[in-house]
DNA sequence: CTTGACCTTGTAGTTACTACAGGATACATA
DNA sequence: TATGTATCCTGTAGTAACTACAAGGTCAAG
């Protein structure tokens, strides 16, 4: 049998915020839970487990859009590995593009800094640099 | 003498969106602009050069706030080069966390992406590991 | 029976824009 | 002179993914 569980021990569980917790459901990527007589949201192991799913794709980068096209495959049941491969592989993609977006930036960042005399003086080949032209 | 423009030439010139400008004159980070009779923004080369200078500063991921700092340093005109380097020194050690940050999550995106069979089957390793524990 | 922990709703703030709506102005052409 | 169209104006709302209240209800313990 399941637990249920209130807000805030899904919170503990997941360590996913209460506010964002009801956040999710506001978006309709958690569904509406039962209610106690008192109206406290009451949970149980299924929302463990779906909670920690988008929690987990959070940490992977995903969008809360791309995690309701997986969670809606997953739950109209007929999901392909394919189809989830795709997914996931254009939000590798994405991922790959902003490292390369930081590195770039990164690469300037460094070659300015390394220019500079870090001295007490009013004149900054970082700040010549971006005014110029 | 300083060349008069209008806020779509200066657009142009500095390839910033005039939204974009009249937001940044809404937060401060351009100075209110003189008016033409008829109310139209008017521009010189000082808004030209300002203006590049912040679009460079978003291209190397400084957030407006910090472009902000900058320009106060300079606007001031009394920055030593010491304290832009450290502005700057921070961004880039931002940049190098986030970065690292991706990396992680690339990671383990490609891990998934590998174990996966890419068929037209209803089991995918991908969903597996998200759901798993 | 009061205290404190926990829950409820709803709204506003964050970042850096972007996208209108609805209206005024400027200039060139018919 | 009329008209078209390009440009400008203000102000508001939407985007992503939360976070932070305010103001109030509920529950268990001492």
């Amino acid at each position: 049998m399941t637990k249920s569980l209130l807000i805030g021990e899904l919170s503990t569980r997941t360590r996913v915020n209460i506010e964002t917790i009801r956040f999710y459901e506001k978006q309709n990527i958690l569904p509406v839970p039962a209610r106690s007589a008192a109206g406290r949201r009451i949970y149980d192991d299924a929302d463990v487990k779906r909670l920690n799913f988008i929690h987990r794709c959070r940490g992977l980068g995903f969008s809360l859009k791309e995690i309701m096209s997986l969670l809606s495959l997953v739950d109209d049941g007929n999901y392909t590995c394919k189809q989830i491969h795709e997914l996931t592989a254009t939000h590798a993609a994405d991922v790959k593009e902003k490292i390369q977006t930081l590195q770039q930036m990164e690469l300037v960042l460094e070659e300015m800094i390394e220019h500079c005399s870090k001295g007490d003086v009013p004149e900054c080949p970082i700040i010549d640099s971006l005014f110029s032209n």
